[in-house]
Parts: structure tokens; sequence; C-alpha cells
DNA sequence: GCATATACTTCGAAAAATGAACCATTCAAG
DNA sequence: CTTGAATGGTTCATTTTTCGAAGTATATGC
């Protein structure tokens, strides 16, 4: 990282620095899951950081950005694996429902400690800064949440 | 996304609370890159992303978290497509520097600028809050960009 | 020089993602 | 109700992507 890059960057509109700096840390914290030793594959990890709570396949595909049948065999994985349990949609039965077991729960605390970990130590931010940063996330990922899926998006 | 979720969320860590809207951001631009139509492969997309300059298919090979049999065969794609050159490294004449052609800069505009859209669209934060998670963002990558690279693979 | 290490490539094997056909359940219309 | 179309997920064969071991060329240390 030269002086001249840190130079370009500012020259860019603030959306794309904000976008630029979260691809750095969403980088570090993939490069930080695979160090984790930990059974668990890529998509799995995914999986298990989607699962807040307990959701249908069909919204799994469609944060996950993939296809049900992709779906279907990653939660196998875990399913075997004992991180979570499929129950049937009491709203509807042809529905499942993927819910983290408690050792899916203490996987899920454990990635999402690594996570927490890894902004403080690839940031360098201070603690105030930390925290507004960590506000406006809040806000930005509110309104993502809220706004959510564009359904029929997918390809 | 309920009431409850927010609340939860407000429970965790600021770094928590901070990754979660980084990994939510990420995930958004990878949907928006894939609705992008365009023929480029996701590991493309993100050698374009990552190729802000010249630079050598091992360190790339890092950057990417991948291994350099993979390295080769993106580039090899993406040359044929026209968006890069391989130039020997004059530093070292058994590297390469995998170089964006105008082309692959011009496409590199295109996904930079529809980063900076999606954070506009998907954000929700008025012009003073974005320029603050803007600085942030930027002193974060700077940290990560001059910490990140592990071993002496920095070039 | 010679041995060893590094940078990338090749290519066959392994793993992951996809899509079409399929089963079960739901929904809507008659 | 009954029937036909739509939806949620699964299966499995195919395609795509990734990997890793062996190979070529250049560099480095002794």
């Amino acid at each position: 990282m030269t002086h001249d890059d840190s130079e370009l960057v500012r020259c860019l509109s603030p959306e794309v620095q904000a976008m630029m700096g979260v691809y750095a840390l969403y980088w570090k914290l993939e490069e930080s899951f695979d160090a984790l030793e930990v059974e668990l594959s890529h998509q799995e990890c995914h999986m298990m950081v989607k699962l807040e709570r307990p959701k249908r396949m069909g919204v799994l595909a469609a944060d996950m950005l993939t296809v049900p049948s992709t779906i279907t065999s990653t939660a196998d994985a875990l399913e075997e694996a004992g991180y979570l349990t499929r129950q049937r949609d009491p709203e509807d039965r042809r529905a499942w429902l993927l819910v983290l077991t408690d050792k899916g729960l203490e996987m899920r605390q454990v990635l999402m400690a690594e996570a927490g970990d890894l902004f403080r130590r690839a940031s360098g931010l201070d603690a105030d800064e930390t925290a507004e940063f960590a506000r406006l996330a809040r806000k930005i990922r509110e309104n993502i949440m809220k706004t959510g899926i564009p359904e029929g998006l997918k390809k």
C-alpha cells in the first residue's frame, strides 16, 4: 500500500470509499474464517451466519444468492454435523424451517466472536470511532433488512 | 426483519455490530454484481476489483485467498476477454504483473460505480452520515492494507 | 557453477454449484 | 369436495470451479 493509493482513494466518491472499506473488511473476515480451524466449508459458514433465526430454505436461498438445490446440500451437511435441524413450517407444511441446535448456536457464537475480534485487530479504530462505525453499520443493516430481498430478482 | 432483531443486535458488542453491517452490505454488493448483466464470473469480478493496480499473480493469490493455479485460469479468462495483459515483472523475470487494459479499467470503473450506487440505494444514510462512514471506512482500509498482507508478499 | 527456492503453468482429480424432473402440499376455481 | 396449477424442497446427472502435484523457467545462496 503506497502513499499514492490512499491519495487516489480520497478522490473517489464517499460511497465508493465506503464500499471499498467494506470489501476489504469482508475479505479479511473470510481469511479469518478460513484460518479458524473448523470443519465448516465456506458455504456452511455463511449459512450459519445467515441463520440468526430459523429461516425457510427458500428464504435462505434468496439470502445466499443461490438455488434451492444448493441449500438442500448445505443444510444436509450442517444437519449431519448436528448444527441444525429441519422443522416443518407450521404455516406451510411444504416448507422447512432450518433451526440451529444448541451446538449450532454455540458455533455461531464462535463465528460472531471471531468477526468481532477481527474488526478489533484489523480496523485500527479507537473505541469512539468503533462505536460510531457500529452505529452507522447498524443503521445500514436495519435499512437493508427492511428494504429486504427484491423478490423475483433471482437469476 | 422484525423489531426483535434490531433490539437483539443492539446487545452485541460494537465490533460485532460493525461486522454484521459489513456482512450485509457485502452480500448486497454481490447480489448487485450478479444482477449486472456482464459476462464476468464471480471470481473474475473479484479479480477486477482487486486489481486497483498491477499486481503479481502470487500477491493476487494471497489477496483472493486461493492458490496460484486458480489465479492462472482466472487471469487466462480475463486476458482472453481483453481486460488485462500479462507483463513480466522487471524486478523478477519469473513473475508476471497483471495489468488492466483500457477496456479493463473501464469495466473496473463500471464495477466501482455499481458499488457506489449500491451503497446509496441500500444504506439509507444521509450525506453527512455517508461522509462519516466513508472516512472511517477509508481509515480501516488503509489500516488493513498497511498491516494486511502476510509474509513478504507485498509488492 | 550447482543446489535449492520461488513464480507461474499444466492437467487430471475432487469439490461445489446448477438445472431439470420429481414428490408433497397448498391454493384457487368451479 | 375435486381438480389443476403453483409452490417448497429434493434428487441426481451435468457443468463449473477449485485444487494440488508435477513441470518449466528464473533467481538466489553457497
